[in-house]
DNA sequence: GTTGCTGCAAAGTGTTTGCACCCTG
DNA sequence: CAGGGTGCAAACACTTTGCAGCAAC
């Protein structure tokens, strides 16, 4: 694994004063090679294929250092669990939630983000993140 | 109380086969004269100064009634708790959170609410519901 | 060798549920 | 007086934390 993130990861961790291990560099394998908007007890039983004696702490432990770092975003779709991705993989997007079958498609509009901004402007707020999640049927569970 | 939403309540329930019960008024009442976005908690507290008596599990299990009978609005700011606002005490509205206070502001753009139905529409996904926060600070946190 | 990290289990938090008794309809 | 509702405590699901031993630096 030598990807930018790994680079990003050690930055963080050697600015303060934290150390590498064998379990954050798996973690940080699997979480960079999985399914976007994972459950930790997806990624936790993923991690338990490389390494089966990992506990799930160590999990919790390091997706919230990989926050902190700025390598994970957390999200919450409301159905009780955190989920995670990515932050470099792609771009900031917004996120359609099928309530039947659970898919989500993700989305950016321009014009959305445009007259957020907007409305944060007429009411001196300053934004510093958002999210914007649509629930309803996707094509298949019409 | 003879406002429309005890009669929302008290239709819903004889159409369901269920109670009136001191509680549920009690709650409701207390409910629709608290301020929006409340937690559980915070309810419960207010309803305990009408019926110290009175249990958290029946304010839960009355939140849930209400939301299904349509007269709540069941939210989450990804702060760990559910919170409620009335549905009929104001239109629909999206939220700006300040991360710094807790302040909430509500606001509606209707260009937003516009695009979202096209974007919806360009994946064909049909929206039954919607939540968009914003999250910064507000005029007095800067 | 110091200090942070790990696995484990226990504790925490918010919410739901089982049950015996109570009350509404 | 039947069947749903209540209060209480226990159970739950997810997450965090305390601790003794371990490993990175």
């Amino acid at each position: 694994m030598d990807s930018k993130e790994i680079d990003i990861l050690e930055d963080y961790i050697s600015e303060n004063n934290l150390k590498i291990t064998k379990q954050r560099r798996i973690v940080l394998k699997s979480f960079l090679e999985c399914k976007n908007h994972i459950s930790v007890e997806e990624l936790y039983n993923l991690v338990l294929k490389t390494e089966p004696k990992i506990g799930l702490a160590t999990v919790y432990r390091t997706l919230a250092l990989l926050t902190k770092s700025g390598l994970a975003l957390e999200m919450d779709f409301g159905d009780g669990q955190k989920r995670y991705e990515s932050s470099y993989r792609s771009a900031h997007h917004d996120h359609m939630v099928c309530t039947e079958c659970g898919k989500i498609i993700e989305f950016t509009h321009p014009l959305i983000e445009k007259y957020q901004e907007e409305v944060a402007k007429e009411n001196s707020f300053k934004i510093t993140s958002h999210k914007l999640d649509l629930f309803g049927h996707c094509q298949d569970c019409k």
